[in-house]
DNA sequence: TCATGTGAATCTATTCACAGCC
DNA sequence: GGCTGTGAATAGATTCACATGA
């Protein structure tokens, strides 16, 4: 554990980037790798590495946190997973509920990076009375209707929705009502909460659609490389798929 | 369809901003849903708050792709969803293979948001034998053995990774090497790709962690209102949760 | 000597506010 | 009159480059 600091940095946590928020859990990550390999101590370089990023990057980003490196060395290993855990909230227990146990939901309720760092299925919930009672991930569904009771008695913040997309606001709505404040969202909707109620979202087709238009820039570039054809579609394939509207379902919850 | 416009701007989509194209699927889901009302047009306010942006946001992403709109009016919404399409190149067809059909995998499969709108599950892919041949959304599975011939075989170019985090990035090799430009990866790894394959990737933990950030933060101040307790946690049931090593696998591939 | 930590410079994105056009 | 389209202003994120301190 090296630097047996005291710290407290006073003012902590004030204003951490968000753009640096987003990738502590990255870091963490990786140094969760290299801690179970007993590696003691890691430069800003070999981290930013292993985590995907630039090693200015990195050290910026542990510059809003505090130093918490040694000059010359590097950073303990251990020392800074117990601080980055801190500061993401990660050292305290989050129960979390599922909404919405179709094909996903029971994904999600099956994910094993759901009972590791500090969060726990506290409930999965769906509006079919058919799986009510059943065991999903070895927890028994409940219905929709308990709902709220459920938010209260585990005191749960954090929500996931996976439901339709039809379903999606409702239950939003009614999570809100309950007491959670954050929400991660897998519907293909943008959901409206009040101020101070956090959502991020998973969105498959958006992620598939901005793939699509990097692909497409490439295959343009390579017929401009070839020369000719400026603005038109290059592929061989080009097709006029499908009629069909959007607002996917995820599946049925 | 309103403005008959030839249009084709000569030196087209140069530099969209990555932040722009990222919200064009969300304004293109809005235009969808305006387009099954058969809405003829809407202005930048409406869509805005559909699509869950600000208007100036929304005026200058779609200066970047033209000028598509009409003063004093607003934007037809026929027109702007096949300008949107065809600047995200979903006017041609993609096909894309699924690699690791766990429950995620039959999730992803199984979603609805990929036969609409220009991709096509090719094929689904899986290491496990007793997997093979089996269908799964109507697909029979294949086994990763025959993954090259199979990308080549479709002329696939996205691929999608639902394999458990330790398969992933010799998954990636394999799709790289046989012709996969872009992939979209929901493995709990860092992928490293060579230059000009696009990689984007889709972690259920760091929008947890993410939000227990946010969650943390709310407690913090919370307590602060009231006074005392500075840096420390608030929540009644704070407890160090168990040990675990992160990198949890997605589910069995 | 070496790698952190950080001001300064740069690049990217968002927001403002209004000219331009229907 | 009303709404788009866009320069200019602001805010935010990344990168550079080096002083600082173990």
């Amino acid at each position: 554990m090296a630097t047996g600091r005291t710290h407290r940095p006073a003012t902590r946590s004030r204003g951490i980037p968000e753009a640096t928020v987003a990738r502590l859990p990255l870091y963490l990550r990786a140094l969760t790798a290299l801690s179970e390999r007993s590696v003691p101590t890691v430069s800003s370089e070999e981290l930013a590495a292993a985590a995907g990023v630039n090693s200015a990057k990195l050290r910026k980003d542990f510059s809003y946190l505090g130093s918490y490196g040694t000059r010359g060395v590097g950073y303990d290993v251990e020392y800074l997973v117990y601080q980055i855990s801190r500061e993401l909230g990660l050292t305290q227990d989050w129960p979390v509920v599922i909404v919405g146990i179709g094909n996903l939901g029971a994904a999600l309720a099956n994910y094993g990076g759901f009972a590791s760092r500090g969060f726990r299925v506290a409930a999965l919930i769906d509006a079919d009375p058919a799986l009510t009672g059943k065991p999903v991930a070895g927890i028994p569904v409940q219905h929709t209707d308990d709902l709220e009771k459920i938010i209260k008695d585990n005191g749960v913040s954090i929500g996931v929705i996976a439901t339709p997309a039809g379903a999606a606001q409702q239950v939003c709505d009614r999570l809100v009502a309950a007491g959670v404040t954050s929400i991660l969202n897998f519907a293909p909707t943008v959901l409206n909460v009040p101020d101070g109620v956090d959502v991020r979202k998973v969105d498959l087709s958006i992620e598939l659609q901005i793939l699509a238009f990097h692909e497409q820039r490439k295959a343009g570039e390579e017929a401009a490389a070839e020369g000719a054809v400026p603005a038109a579609a290059t592929r061989p394939d080009s097709a006029d798929q499908g009629p069909d509207g959007d607002v996917p379902a995820v599946m049925p919850a």
